[in-house]
DNA sequence: GGTGGATGCTTGCAGAGTGAAGTATTGCAC
DNA sequence: GTGCAATACTTCACTCTGCAAGCATCCACC
């Protein structure tokens, strides 16, 4: 393969040696398949993707279970619009109403229902099953402890140069 | 937060102790501003999509760089006709044709061409390059091996218990 | 206390993906 | 060999997303 060097040598910069590519791939390809067990799980038990999910987790730890719409947008990663249409289902099926921002009249909030609370208690189960059967319970905890410590330092380096 | 326990305890099945917790926030974070910095950069470099890019990488890998339309498709998780309309694009600019497979009538084979490859080995220090500043090199080489040997640990039970 | 740039949201449009339907071909059962 | 299910690909209709444009509001500066 064209980006793998033959030798182990990790000095290089430019190119990844084989095992580093391989370890790469095979991260993508967990990735991805966790991230489609997830959604596929949450959608067909309860009818929520995991972006809608995502929206109800966010505001229901949020104070007074509410956000601005800009603020959620940033914390999902999601561009305004996309944030806008997905409320709009959510508000559609009850689970999330807008309500304008007394303080900043720009500003529009997206405030969890009891509707929505309880489909989030709901679903909840589902997704923490999910991510116990997909990932967590093919690690022992020492594993899982090393795994932490990696995603962590990586997190950290990456904060602390700025990426 | 709804999902995790407040106690530390690794012996629950039903719920994720908020390491747990924090550990897979941590993880789908990680990969999701992985996923776009990959695509960002070579998007802006050599007008590539990572989906595109990957198309390339199977292709040049294969026995005389052609793949059948449904081998590629489930080697890159994709629909048919995700797959039709991505090689569709690719075709466009050149980068890739279509030969009838002789063999099978119903099969196309999608084919790398040589503008193409040489497209591909453009591409790829751009994309060594990002894998190594948005992962690699944020891990000493203790960290980096742990961290493989964790995935392979998770993608071997994973396979063991097919799922 | 105006005014101009920044900010917050929505809408129109375009791109990429999926699933279902449609067509062509294969291959197994009989 | 004939029939019929399975397979391979494309097209269509739809969803989800982002960008650019548009409108309302805020704020900082004169």
């Amino acid at each position: 393969m064209i980006v793998a060097m033959e030798g182990t040598e990790p000095e290089s910069t430019e190119w990844l040696t084989a095992a580093e590519m391989r370890t790469w791939r095979a991260f993508v390809q967990l990735t991805v398949a966790l991230m489609a067990e997830m959604d596929e799980a949450l959608l067909e038990s309860h009818g929520l993707t995991e972006g809608e999910y995502g929206v109800l987790v966010h505001l229901s730890e949020a104070d007074d279970r509410r956000l601005r719409m800009c603020d959620l947008a940033s914390a999902l990663r999601l561009s305004p619009s996309g944030l806008t249409r997905r409320i709009d289902g959510l508000a559609k099926r009850g689970y999330v109403s807008r309500t304008p921002s007394t303080c900043d009249r720009r500003a529009m909030l997206a405030v969890l229902t009891d509707e929505g609370m309880k489909k989030l208690e709901d679903a909840a189960p589902t997704h923490v099953a999910s991510v116990r059967r997909s990932l967590i319970d093919h690690l022992d905890a020492e594993s899982l402890q090393r795994m932490a410590e990696g995603i962590e330092k990586i997190q950290e380096s990456r904060n602390r140069l700025g990426v």
